[in-house]
DNA sequence: GGAAATTTGTTCGTATGTATA
DNA sequence: TTATACATACGAACAAATTTC
């Protein structure tokens, strides 16, 4: 689930996609929630700031949405 | 009681050892229950997020203990 | 039992500084 | 210079546990 910050992909792309791919392949589904941005960074071994950017990515392709202080949904 | 924010040691740092040299120098004292976190963000000058940074060392110092809903007190 | 106040817990939102390519 | 990426810090919204009346 780590992402390779040596490679030719941007970081934010590939945690962008990755996450893109778990909804196609139904491990995530519509109404559920992903895991606290906060603890995404820890799981992808990236910062904070990466995965906003990924999931701005993300609600831009309107495959998630996010609430303040409830957190981030599959959509 | 307030923090320096200009200086090389990080808020939370400093916050935690002030917080330790109280304890240690007696101020507080076994089973004390410590102001309220966001009490103590106002005394300090800093965050919530940075007295909750410097709880978190406290504890794992062995110095606080957390209860929810009742308070942090003096191990 | 129920409502309100207090206090900690969780989570997203935003800003800043530093480093790097 | 700009964009990416990391870390810290501050702010705001939402939630849960405890106590008291």
């Amino acid at each position: 689930m780590k992402i390779d910050p040596t490679g030719p992909e941007l970081a934010y792309v590939q945690v962008a996609d990755d996450i893109a791919g778990r909804i196609e392949r139904g491990e995530l589904r519509t109404g559920d929630r992903l895991p606290p941005e906060r603890e995404l960074a820890g799981d992808y071994g990236v910062s904070y700031d990466t995965i906003r950017r990924a999931a701005e990515v993300l609600r831009e392709r309107g495959l998630i949405r996010t609430v303040h202080g409830k957190g981030t949904f599959v959509a």
